[in-house]
DNA sequence: TCAACAGTTTAGAACTATTATAATGTAGAA
DNA sequence: TTCTACATTATAATAGTTCTAAACTGTTGA
């Protein structure tokens, strides 16, 4: 994931215009071996550290929705200050830790099977996700 | 729960005075045989059927807010854009039901108990939820 | 090659849920 | 009844997000 024409074509495939706003977005998300959380103010900051070429706030907002429709990237709802993206798309739970305001992983592997035994009539499951807030200990 | 002075006991007993406002937003939320979810919106509308006597939007809130604080509401994170709120204030997990956006209770015996296993070091469990979005079948 | 067009970016305004302010009102104690 | 801390209120302020409409750019196909 060195090389920019890989995120270009990956742009391009699912319909978006690889512009360089959107490459830059694409690297910082992206380029990196572990997946993270954040909320639009992290990354107009990560931007900025990036880059000295300003991508405008609406255009991160854009680039994010994009994204998150496209399924590169999913929305995580733990409080109504923000929204909190996830740059890991897959099927996972969370720990929250409310003194820290901080969004961790819990590996799938770690949790055992969710079993819901009643279903709503008309409905189908689109997601079951756990959240584990937490805090510190005494 | 047909009389107001189980109210007035109730807040003064948290030390929370017995106002007008407080004792109908009492009412509203708790003179009912099942919990239920809301907004600050839905509370706002509910108010205005219920009464003449207008309350304030700073005291909804105010309100609101100082029945969380003493647990007798829960919020429940959903989305972003606003608060919702919970009468029921004993640990359960919900649908959301992203077509209505809708939130419903899951009876805590129709869920079997998560397992996490993994703790994160100097943390406490608070709380563990899972919510389910459903949306409507094909 | 390049004109044309649809898609994209942008600054700034608008919007909306929520919180803060500060003046007025009121419950409860003495 | 008087006093005071607590509560309510209208309104302003704030903050995250979305909208607008003008300028810009990637892509297409003549
Ligand atoms: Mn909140
Ligand atoms: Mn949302
Ligand atoms: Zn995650
Ligand atoms: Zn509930």
């Amino acid at each position: 994931m060195l090389n920019n024409s890989h995120y270009i074509d990956k742009l391009r495939s699912s319909g978006l215009r690889p512009t360089k706003q959107r490459i830059k977005i694409c690297e910082i998300l992206f380029n990196t071996e572990k997946t993270f959380h954040f909320t639009i103010n992290d990354l107009v900051k990560k931007i900025s550290k990036a880059t000295n070429d300003k991508i405008s706030l609406a255009t991160v907002y854009n680039t994010v929705h994009a994204f998150k429709k496209k399924g590169y990237l999913k929305e995580i709802p733990i409080n109504s200050d923000q929204s909190y993206f996830d740059t890991n798309t897959s099927h996972h739970h969370h720990f929250y830790d409310e003194n820290q305001n901080d969004l961790i992983d819990i590996d799938d592997a770690d949790v055992e099977p969710v079993k819901i035994n009643t279903r709503i009539p008309g409905k189908k499951i689109k997601s079951v996700e756990v959240l584990v807030k937490v805090e510190d200990a005494e």
